[in-house]
RNA sequence: GCGCCCGUAGCUCAGCUGGAUAGAGUAUUGGUUUCCGAAGCCAAGGGUCACUGGUUCGACUCCAGUCGGGCGCGCCA
């Protein structure tokens, strides 16, 4: 992003409006035109992060150390000539710069410079950390993709809880976000549904005479077959049963998603679509005439290894269908073609050998996709311990644990809070004995909770909402307000690094650090004293700070409650 | 055997494009309420960042190898 900022629009700091959103932005313009100054480099831009201690300040750069090399100098010595020339025109918001270490320049931030994030969230309010850097841009999650041929897993859960935030975080930086369900309709697992439902139906058990050793064994698949035959159906009928069942079965699926808070899919994509209108024809076409194909053994072969794999694959088998993957380059190039240049799909990491030969497919086409489309985020499968031992989560087993299960056990909160807050592709146990047990300790009950504390103590004090926005933060002088309110100031950019590295875990992680932050400084200072002028502007801090607990609980789909 | 991912406190996990004394929760121990919510706060103990070597001012982070775990490697989807 071009920083057209210039030393002129220093004068402006005092003003009200985004300036705290800005304030690090205007810092890096500060620094850069001190390391010209300094005559250092001429194209080097200092980095500026938050030192891991609080003593060392408010924003720390060590462009002195990266710079010290190239320049044949001592880290010391650069960061002391960096020093005088921004000495030498001091920024406004800035009270302290000092070298620390081997050469870090910390700086320390005046009060007001701090608080104004205040005042930013309270104007902002549920719009706080909204961003348009990425305004306009489409983007397509693809996410969940169940076959319709069984009630949703924990490893479901997971893809929704992880899908659902991440639409809701790219949507915060001005994104146009589609959510997509890709519905496998035309394999033959569905063929294996029908089967299983109608051998049930007729009282074949599972392993007995005439079971196929891939048949579904859970209990749903008789539910289904009773309901069937309740309904007049006829149980030889396979188109009745196989429609039958798939409704049943995609109902329910949505009936979970419902419950567990996910919002609508704008799509719902079938598989068996790409067939009845020719993309999967017109691919395996394309695909010929781009040269990368060959015939062996009665079957077409595409050399997906010109392009990465580490095998060519087979399109077209010799028994005359097309493998999976045929229908899925397709479907790729149907979001490329309906305008989508940006595409996550979120799958477990049993697929990522597929995302290779997906990617070389693409590109066989030679129709402009880039190399790196379309992106992926892996999520590895949920473990699920109960009584001591692993669930195995296996669909056709049936004994897999569900995602209405999940939410029965723990609470649709508990269970989104906690999927997310572990990074996508590290496994994770998910103990329904102590989730069951120990539910209050949860972590999303402490973020709640400190929610729930400020509301009640808003309500206590009184401040109207003009007293709140008009309130004078210079009063805010102790220190657990300003690292209370450093935190707050760093939600804008914590969302967009969050949407940009696929990475929704780190919004609970940040969650959490607000909440305690609060009940610290919560601690330390009492809010409703009889001082108005002083109470408002304390108040004002609560009220920010139940804001950004509000709004990213509400990215989470987590609900924010006044009491509990 | 090959490919991808992972290995951090007793347990569950963070650690941003390499940065200062490796952090949270939980568990353990000890404090804390005549006053706005104690589901809280304050503090203590707990580590060979799997191991070995390399790159450099500096490595949990990057590279190579070893060990251990997960997943994938079908003319299944």
């Amino acid at each position: 992003m071009p920083l057209s900022c210039t030393r002129s629009c220093h004068a402006n700091i005092g003003a009200p409006g985004i300036i705290a959103a800005m304030q690090k932005e205007q810092l890096i313009e500060w620094l850069t035109v001190g390391v010209r100054s300094a005559g250092l480099s001429d194209t080097a831009v200092p980095a500026l992060e938050r030192p891991k201690q609080a003593e060392h300040g408010d924003w720390a750069t060590n462009i002195a150390l990266q710079l010290a090399k190239p320049l044949g100098r001592n880290p010391r010595d650069v960061a002391a000539a960096f020093k005088a020339a921004l000495d030498a025109s001091p920024h406004p918001l800035v009270s302290e710069i000092s070298i620390a270490g081997p050469g870090f320049i910390n700086i320390r931030l005046k009060p007001a410079a701090k608080f104004s994030v205040v005042a930013d969230v309270l104007k902002a309010g549920e719009k706080f950390g909204y961003g348009d850097a990425r305004k306009g841009e489409k983007v397509l999650v693809e996410f969940v993709s169940a076959n319709p041929t069984g009630p949703l897993h924990t490893g479901h859960a997971r893809q929704a809880a992880l899908g659902d935030t991440l639409c809701n975080l790219l949507e915060t930086q001005g994104c146009m976000v589609h959510r997509e369900f890709y519905y496998n309709d035309a394999g033959n697992q569905i063929d294996n549904l029908t089967r299983s439902v109608q051998l049930r139906a007729k009282g074949v058990e599972p392993d007995s005479e005439g079971w196929p050793d891939d048949g579904y064994r859970g209990e749903y698949i008789v539910e289904i077959g009773k309901q069937f035959v309740a309904a007049g159906g006829d149980v030889n009928d396979g188109a009745a049963v196989r429609e039958f069942a798939v409704n049943v079965l995609r109902k329910e699926q949505d009936k979970d998603l419902t419950a567990f808070g996910v919002k609508k899919f704008d799509c719902y994509y079938l598989e068996s679509s790409l067939y009845t209108d020719g993309r999967v024809d017109k691919t395996v076409t394309a695909l010929q005439v781009s040269g990368h194909t060959y015939e062996l053994d009665n079957a077409l072969w595409l050399k997906t290894t010109d392009y990465g794999d580490d095998k060519d694959r087979v399109m077209r088998k010799a028994t005359g269908g097309y493998t999976y993957f045929v229908p899925d380059v397709a479907y790729h190039v149907s979001k490329w073609e309906r305008g989508f240049h940006t595409v996550v799909n979120i799958q477990g990491t049993d697929h990522h050998g597929t995302i290779a030969r997906v990617r070389a497919g693409l590109q066989a086409l030679d129709m402009g996709i880039p190399k790196g489309y379309p992106d992926y985020l892996l999520h590895s499968m949920v473990r699920v311990m109960q009584g001591g031992e692993e669930v195995k989560i296996s669909k056709r087993a049936g004994s897999y644990i569900t995602l209405g299960e999940l939410i029965e056990w723990v609470g649709k909160d508990a269970v989104r809070f906690f999927l997310v807050s572990r990074k996508a592709d590290s496994e994770f146990t998910f103990d329904i004995d102590l989730a069951r047990s120990q539910s209050e300790e949860n972590p999303v009950y402490y973020v709640q909770y400190a929610h729930a504390r400020i509301c009640s103590v808003l309500r206590e004090a009184a401040v109207s909402d003009e007293a709140l926005a008009a309130a004078d933060r210079g009063l805010l002088t102790h220190e657990k307000a300003e690292a209370l309110a450093t935190i707050l100031a760093d939600y804008p950019a914590l969302l967009a690094t969050a949407a940009r590295d696929l990475a929704p875990h780190v919004l609970p992680y940040y969650l959490r650090e607000v909440s305690a932050a609060f009940h610290s400084y919560y601690g330390a200072e009492r809010i409703r004293v009889d001082d108005l002028a002083l109470r408002a502007a304390r108040a004002s801090l609560a009220a920010a700070t139940a804001q950004v607990l509000k709004n990213g609980l509400q990215l989470l789909g987590v609900s924010a409650p006044t009491k509990m």
